[in-house]
RNA sequence: CGGGAUGUAGCGCAGCUUGGUAGCGCAUCUGCUUUGGGAGCAGAGGGCCGCAGGUUCGAAUCCUGUCAUCCCGACCA
């Protein structure tokens, strides 16, 4: 490829728009242009990349046994209806209308499609186990597009649905996934891990996500991961085991009193106040579930609440913490003296189903309560008196048998505290971009669209069904958010647009275009990928450029050419060295046969 | 959808407070010089100032509406 004819438009500046590093180089590199929000074109050179990616993801699924077909877009409401998701996936789901005024969707995904496909051609046992897969557009009207290619609302997607008799099968191919990603992800150069996760709206029981780690910014999601084990966890799902702290406050408050605390609604303030370790404080959270039913979360004063945890404590929509008012209606005090005080706790069903405890000065009063497992240890701790400007310190529960029903998780783990596997290393915690997804679906689509096969002995039975997707387009942005410099990008070699770029220095000087454009020949002829810089520019522009784009190995031809010598660098490293052609030739191959991470790695 | 901000040449921005008919840098085009890290000089082209109303003798500037884009939150590959 000549680069006076590539259409990669660089730009000197970074885009206004762009605030994360993958979206403002991709930009400046010329290789991706927005058309509108969440929306973009793929310039040559992004196409390059992205079909680098389809084909390592294709080829690593077709390893594994799965076969790769191509579904609609366009898809029939109905099949949505069937499933229930034309209700249940709200406006994410992009809704149109054909001529005949046919109700019809774009594809943000396509269980209903490859289910209705298995409903109508698979009916015997013996078809299964099967895997198809596809590589496409997808289309999610995105409450809010951000960060480029990270969050789209059309993205390309290899979403793959596997069929099974029974559970055991669907484990088996689970891991079969787990392994391809893995493979997968190596082969673009990227360190993952394998997190545990919700799995939202697509259902199902068990998911796991597959992270890029990543320090940037655009990590979207925080990740605790044990520094000695394989576990790794969003910090939605992340249990941890607390280290030591002081939970006995004997020492502290000899007997059980009320004292006046002024001023002292902050964890700060009272620890300040009363001269003890925040982990002596039993910390009360009134949150308001799905706008209607107030409920308390109590949790250990050194530790925060995790939002997710406690929506799902409560099998709530939407959680959020009470507002000045609100906790003054419901707990007759202000914010920083709501607790246990003199209240009483009640057992038995509360409003919101599935929580069994409540606490209140009376049954009928009384408000349901969670208890994160910090709070259990506590002995003779404070707590907020349920009025302004007072708590009970040398607190003990009444009744911790009681409690015991209310238990559940709802901490923030913290970095340092025990990772929940392995049971003796620190957690650790780091961004992290989701570039890759597998659930265990089980029969939810397949009962919801009457999905059924034949069985051994001739009964009917749903489908077991597993899916697994792959964000391409967020991939190769991952990529560049973890592979760059101050100068540009830094593309792994196997993704990279072209491996090589040859820079004839100066294009008026025959000697070193001849040198160039005869390499550059011979690379092709080797069947290597490499772009020849043949613009009238000056050097530093075709520098600048190079390391710009990200080609992972630039061959100059400048001042040694009259002895025939190349100068050859790689993008990750400073150094450079001269070579003559029949060496750099050797030296690309080399390369290519022995690329691995670990290399591009250590040096960004 | 809530909170915040921004729309002026291809890109990055100034001008707006205090209305008087648009400017800077880069990019583009032409010519000469230059040629190992985003060159210099000379010249040129390119903008109904997001759009629609309103106020005014006069609006990029003030007012109203609208559209778009970005950032922070809840959702997601």
């Amino acid at each position: 490829m000549r680069m006076s004819t590539l259409l990669a438009p660089t730009l000197r500046e970074n885009p206004a728009e762009a605030e994360v590093v993958s979206h403002q180089l991709l930009m400046r590199a010329g290789y991706i242009r927005r058309l509108a929000s969440g929306i973009y074109n793929y310039l040559p050179l992004m196409w390059r990349v992205m079909k680098k990616v389809e084909n390592i993801v294709r080829e690593e699924m077709d390893k594994a046994g799965a076969q790769e077909i191509l579904m609609p877009i366009l898809q029939p409401a109905d099949i949505w209806q069937e499933s229930g998701r034309w209700e249940v996936y709200g406006k994410e789901l992009i809704r149109l209308k054909d001529r005949h005024e046919r109700d019809c969707v774009l594809g943000p995904t396509h269980e209903e499609v490859v289910t209705s496909i298995a409903k109508n051609e698979i009916h015997s046992y013996r078809q299964l186990p099967v895997n198809l897969y596809q590589i496409q557009n997808k289309y999610r009207d995105e409450i809010r597009p951000r960060f480029g290619l990270l969050r789209g609302r059309e993205f390309i997607m290899k979403d793959a649905y596997s069929f099974h008799t029974t559970e055991e099968d669907l484990d088996r191919e689970y891991y079969v996934m787990a392994d391809a990603y893995k493979a997968i992800f190596k082969r673009c150069g990227l360190e993952t891990r394998m997190v545990r996760s919700d799995s939202g709206a697509i259902g199902g029981d068990v998911s796991h996500e597959f992270m890029v780690l990543t320090q940037t910014h655009s990590g979207e999601c925080d990740v605790y991961y044990c520094s000695a084990c394989e576990y790794a966890a969003n910090s939605n799902r992340a249990e941890s085991i607390l280290p030591d702290a002081v939970v006995d406050g004997s020492a502290f408050f000899p007997a059980e009193a009320n004292v006046e605390t002024p001023n002292c609604a902050s964890i700060e303030t009272l620890t300040e106040f009363l001269k003890i370790p925040p982990s002596l404080i039993g910390k009360a959270l009134l949150y308001i579930k799905d706008e209607a039913e107030p409920f308390l979360v109590f949790i250990r004063g050194d530790l925060e609440a995790e939002e997710i945890k406690v929506l799902n404590a409560v099998g709530a929509n939407e959680v959020r913490l009470a507002n000045a008012e609100e906790v003054a209606r419901y707990t007759g005090t202000e914010k920083g003296y709501v607790g246990a005080g003199e209240w009483q706790a009640f057992q038995g069903e509360t409003r919101i189903p599935g929580v069994k405890l409540s606490f209140g000065p009376s049954q009928d009063q009384a408000i349901p309560v969670v208890i994160d497992h910090s709070i259990a240890p506590l002995r003779n701790f404070a707590i907020g008196y349920n009025r302004s400007h007072w708590h009970k310190v040398g607190f003990n529960w009444p009744n911790p048998e009681l409690l015991k029903t209310a238990y559940r998780d709802v901490k923030l783990a913290r970095v340092g505290d025990i990772c929940p596997e392995c049971e003796k290393a620190p957690l650790e915690m780091t961004r992290g971009i989701e570039v890759g997804n597998i659930f265990k679906l089980g029969q939810k689509y397949s009962k919801a669209m009457g999905a059924t096969y034949s069985t051994e002995d001739g009964r009917e039975d749903h489908f077991i069904m597993g899916c697994y997707g792959i964000g391409i387009s967020r991939t190769a942005a991952a990529a560049v958010e973890r592979y760059h410099d101050e100068n540009g990008i830094i593309w792994p070699l196997p993704i990279a647009p072209y491996h090589v770029v040859v820079v004839p220095v100066n294009t008026s000087d025959e000697t070193q275009m001849t040198l160039a454009q005869d390499i550059y020949e011979r690379l092709q002829a080797a069947g290597i990928e490499v772009v020849i810089d043949d613009r009238d520019e000056r050097a530093g522009v075709k520098f600048k450029d190079a390391d710009l784009l990200g080609f992972p190995i630039r061959v100059t031809a400048g001042k040694k050419a009259a002895e025939g010598l190349l100068e050859v660098k790689l993008r990750a490293e400073k150094s450079a060295q001269d070579m003559q052609t029949e060496d750099v030739l050797h030296f690309v191959q080399q390369q290519l046969a022995s690329w691995n991470s670990e290399v591009v790695l250590a040096h960004v």
